[in-house]
DNA sequence: CAAAAATGTGAATAATTATGCAAGAAGAAA
DNA sequence: TTTCTTCTTGCATAATTATTCACATTTTTG
């Protein structure tokens, strides 16, 4: 039921204005799904969906998939390798896309990456300390779980 | 001041994540504005800015209106199809607007897609791979999601 | 200049959202 | 089936945001 709710809500706010979290349960309740404000607050916050005011008030929207997200999407094609030495970690991408992959990991602000330097396909992270070299690199790693299931990248 | 404000608040909401007014407004104490959430209330308002819920919590986001949003926005309008072979993506727009598509489509500095070559009323889009084509295509795609979305589709 | 209108702000508070907790439902494991 | 997890959800309430009211300041108008 949860996933139907979800599908709808994103129906519901691309078609009309919804101010408060209470006028989205009205307007599910009229579509057959009977929730709390409660529940809506955690379903936007699963669906990512924003709230921005204007000065009629406030409203909910649909986030535009930005930039970002759309990158990481395919971090899993862009980043070839993870390594690391005893002081920093190396990752290894796509030809040109190190500066594209850097930019993303450096928006990511983790405590642990005190910041990166990038060429044309390799990128230097340097770590808030060496000790927490192997984190950094789960850190990274992680940005491609998301990935992981699609087909490895084979180049042309 | 409050102009100065509002131009502080965009570049602290760039640089590190704010969950709450409260927070804010300590962060701008600190850059030499001192004022109440009511005030940031408003000023949020009329920024516009946005305040999406993640797993971690809530926290703002400027809305991005940038130019090429804004040109993407058009995008749903002209272009007028695709397709593919086994080799290449063809994509076909509305007359003399295959140049300008092609451009955001490069722009995109995609690593799916090799380059583009652009007609009058066509471009060949190039993929990394033949492999990768129902990908490209899907990006392709995924620019025009914007429009997509106002055709309400009919669900379960 | 004086009066009137518009603007900006804080304090208090109304309105709204987020969350801790507990309970029920749905599976998974044995 | 029984037991143990994992999800979902509602209730109550804490946390946060939006707004009303009052007041001060600036701007506009006559």
């Amino acid at each position: 039921m949860k996933q139907k709710r979800q599908l709808a809500i994103k129906e519901i706010l691309g078609q009309r204005i919804i101010a408060t979290q209470e006028e989205l349960a009205q307007a599910l309740k009229k579509a057959g799904f009977a929730v709390t404000q409660a529940t809506l607050s955690r379903d936007l916050r699963e669906l990512g969906v924003g709230r921005v005011s204007v000065p009629e008030g406030p409203r909910y929207v649909l986030q535009p998939e930005n930039e970002e997200q759309k990158m990481r999407a395919f971090l899993g094609y862009e980043i070839e390798g993870i390594r690391a030495n005893e002081s920093v970690v190396v990752v290894k991408t796509l030809p040109g896309r190190a500066q594209g992959v850097a930019e993303i990991i450096d928006n990511l602000r983790h405590p642990l990456v005190l910041g990166t330097l990038a060429g044309d396909n390799t990128i230097l992270v340097t770590p808030a300390s060496v000790k927490k070299i192997p984190d950094v690199m789960r850190v990274i790693r992680s940005l491609m779980s998301e990935q992981a299931r699609r087909r490895p990248a084979a180049s042309s």
